[in-house]
DNA sequence: TTGATTCATAACCATGTGGTTATAGATCAT
DNA sequence: ATGATCTATAACCACATGGTTATGAATCAA
């Protein structure tokens, strides 16, 4: 649990966004440039830049310039850290064993009986 | 991935919230009814019933009436979802293993040389 | 019954947020 | 150089949000 609750905020209220969330969830295909990105969305160009900035302070993506263009990637730690405090609070035993049981059923172990 | 973007929105605005997640975390020790639940913070009785009905809404507390008071307890399938959606849009060998790594160091498996 | 306790609701306020249009700075292509 | 493209910023608007105080409805205790 290393991330703090200012951050937490930030993370949080970047995700309860759909559009941003679904920004994410094209980025975690691939980086691309905003524009691309953005193309999609049926919003101006101001409000794609405002998302930018919100996903960014949150340190969910990460900004590389080339050119006029702005390279945008996915930033994982964040996002795992804030999975990782919901796990923290839920009940342990409950998201261990979905841990074990998600790893169970991807690698075909899975006995239905048990 | 069960749930759906609404419900997204909200789990994720209600967690945004540091006097939401302390709720939740103090609730993650057992049920109680609000007051209880409302000792620790410093703000009005309103303040508090709003948050309630944020995290109620949201899904991720229940709610039972004991004469006048109101019973509080946690309901982790939500956030678990939520969990779930950032697992999902994060890299997916990366969540993958560590949700076999926490295993493995949860039950004294785990090799630090590997 | 009376008073205290638990909780919700209404009305209000300041601030934040997601959207817009207008504008401008860089950079690329011609 | 000129025009198109990519992105940011400023100014604005409507609405949501987190807080407040005031009030009331139920329930418990005396």
């Amino acid at each position: 649990m290393v991330m703090n609750q200012q951050n937490l905020d930030l993370v949080f209220n970047a995700l309860a966004d759909p559009t941003r969330r679904a920004m994410l969830a094209r980025l975690s295909k691939g980086e691309t440039n905003i524009s691309t990105l953005a193309s999609p969305f049926n919003i101006s160009q101001p409000a794609i830049s405002k998302h930018m900035r919100v996903l960014e302070k949150a340190g969910l993506i990460e900004r590389t310039r080339k050119g006029r263009e702005h390279i945008i990637s996915i930033a994982p730690a964040p996002a795992k850290q804030a999975s990782e405090w919901i796990a923290f609070y839920t009940s342990h035993w409950e998201t261990r064993f979905d841990a074990v049981d998600a790893y169970l059923k991807q690698h075909n172990l899975h006995n239905p009986k048990n």
